[in-house]
DNA sequence: TTCGAACCGTTCGTTATCGAAATAATAATC
DNA sequence: GATTATTATTTCGATAACGAACGGTTCGAA
């Protein structure tokens, strides 16, 4: 029914990812809009930087919602959000499309092989790999991370020395 | 700097997602504009279902630019469309992103990973890691894959011990 | 000290997309 | 034969997103 990257809150309003993206990044650490800007673009190296004339009415938005607030304003007139109580409740009603959201994602990837041919197997594999580990790695007890951490340093430098 | 699911075709004009769906499509076996969204419903589950009042401007533009014709006039005074032959070259000019789409793909993933992964808060450390291996796994070269594959078994395995 | 680059935010016109309603033909069913 | 469901397209006002330009700040290097 709803466009491809939009996910309802509880109180039926429609978030895009954008939306969605500001208040996990938020959760994490307070920062400024273009900190927002330039994290995104870090994060995905660049290949999706979303307009400023998008984010920050967006930000406008959900400060009037109350679900950020300013927090301070630091140096280079720099406006620092952070989210509030509602915010955090908020965006704990958003993540529980996590299912939702992988399904959009697994679909979206059957159309792109779809359109672009195939190319079965070359990287279903090792993807396939990582999800199965970033899940046993999500559901494990806090007092095993740190065996887990090193496993995966050792597979890093195991992957490292490969390439 | 684009939006993060358009293409630039050769001509320089940006083309959404669902026009790069529709002239793959057409390129298979012509069909009307409802067929078309059908087979979207279809092949998407229901997840993705694009507004006809998305769709029909598409193809309305499409036949201006001579990319798609009408074929003929059905049943159900329904409009069937086909690839003219420019389109037929449009659609391989935009079939050259398809390393880019991936790369999209991949780094849309890994924001979602980021997104809804395990609330926990203090998974930096891993999911960094995860990250990292990700990444060099998409930028290796394909005959180290299987090398790389191993590596990622064995770490698995490690991981189910740990759990 | 001047200059450029990175930082930070606003404004605004354009384009893209949505979503809901209006219209109508055909098929299924009762 | 009337009713209803499905197929099919158009229209249009509302909203979302873009992108380019502008104005200002801070920092470091020349």
């Amino acid at each position: 029914m709803p466009g491809l990257w939009r996910f309802s809150s509880h109180n039926g309003k429609g978030r895009g990812l954008l939306t969605l993206f500001v208040l996990h990044s938020l959760s994490k650490e307070p920062k400024s809009g273009y900190g927002l800007l330039k994290e995104i673009e870090r994060k995905t190296k660049g290949l999706w930087m979303p307009s400023k004339g998008t984010l920050y009415p967006i930000l406008r938005q959900l400060k009037d919602e109350e679900l950020i607030q300013m927090v301070e304003i630091g140096k280079r007139s720099k406006n620092i959000f952070e989210l509030t109580t509602k915010g955090k409740e908020t965006l704990i009603g958003l993540r529980e499309h996590r299912k939702e959201s992988r399904e959009k994602l697994l679909q979206f990837k059957n159309l792109f092989s779809d359109i672009f041919g195939e190319d079965k197997g070359e990287d279903e594999e090792d993807n396939g790999l990582i999800f199965e580990i970033r899940d046993i790695i999500a559901h494990l007890p806090p007092d095993k991370k740190n065996q887990a951490v090193e496993t995966l340093e050792k597979c890093l430098g195991d992957l490292k020395r490969i390439q």
